[in-house]
DNA sequence: CAGTGAAATGTAATATTATAACAATGCTTC
DNA sequence: GAAGCATTGTTATAATATTACATTTCACTG
């Protein structure tokens, strides 16, 4: 089910990196990437495509866990800031950078699937702008912008 | 569970409106708000919460209808603009200006649980930018800010 | 290094959200 | 009023997520 991925992309160590960056950051934060946790994010850090949890229980055969053996796992990397959860598509995708501070935004491929985050300086300064002149405390934010990809536009195609 | 709304706020004028302004938008698009559509509709015009299908669905007993019935309904009024999808927590809440193009940005209080869209133009501008220097073309935005509202603050309370 | 309590995992059952497939009805146009 | 299409009705099931409780593992303490 995994398709072409930009050329310039080394995938493998992009993953790889992303996975000891968590290794490091649950180790100083005294919380414990349990081997379970660690296949996880691996499997939800070999795409980058958004993963739903299911499709993560399948990949988790043939330990044939249930359900809530992959929330769980999950809600873990997610509260760690390890994987973000995309809510356009109940699906989850693995963080390249969990080290750096960063909000969650993406924008989604609808033709290729691809999710890729977006650190965009305006983008948050506009948020925080429009939350607070509503009086409004942040606790949480959904950014996910829909569309096709410059990989996948005719244009550049 | 319908319980206080700011005093300033005349709800039911401004659902009553809100369904005029569909019921004229549907004639001059030339589709059909039905007797369903428009019972749907109202519901969710009835709450500044978003309302999960399923809360439709048991509001439109005693027809007690199936499922596809209100998703059907809801599809519909999702593609009229005349009810925004909630992503974040798979719910419905009416639009109050569907005549007015806009995009769909929203508060979300944890507390109260109302909804508020903002239309904010720095936003707007942002998102636009971020996805133009991405070479990224838009197809549907989801933006939700959850966290405590101004009312709901020690500050303001 | 055994005992204890907390964290993590395992398991069963079920709740919640959403759709597929097809039948029946109603509306529109000729 | 028959044809064709949109809408609604019905059944069944798919897809996503959680509750409750049992068991195991881990980390600490004595």
């Amino acid at each position: 089910m995994k398709n072409a991925l930009p050329r310039t992309h080394d995938h493998q160590s992009c993953r790889s990196s992303a996975l000891e960056a968590a290794e490091a950051l649950a180790a100083s934060r005294g919380v414990r990437l349990t081997p379970l946790r660690h296949r996880v994010l691996e499997i939800v850090l070999e795409s980058h495509r958004p993963m739903g949890a299911y499709d993560v229980l399948k990949e988790l055969s043939p330990e044939r866990p249930q359900p809530p053996i992959v929330y769980r796992a999950l809600d873990f990397l997610l509260a760690q800031g390890f994987v973000h959860r995309i809510d356009s598509l109940n699906a989850y995708v693995g963080c390249f950078s969990p080290a750096r501070p960063h909000r969650s935004h993406f924008l989604l491929c609808t033709r290729c699937g691809r999710a890729a985050e977006i650190d965009d300086d305006p983008l948050v300064t506009a948020l925080d702008d429009a939350a607070r002149s509503a009086g409004f405390a942040v606790q949480r934010e959904t950014v996910e912008i829909s569309g096709i990809c410059s990989e996948c536009r005719p244009s550049s195609n």
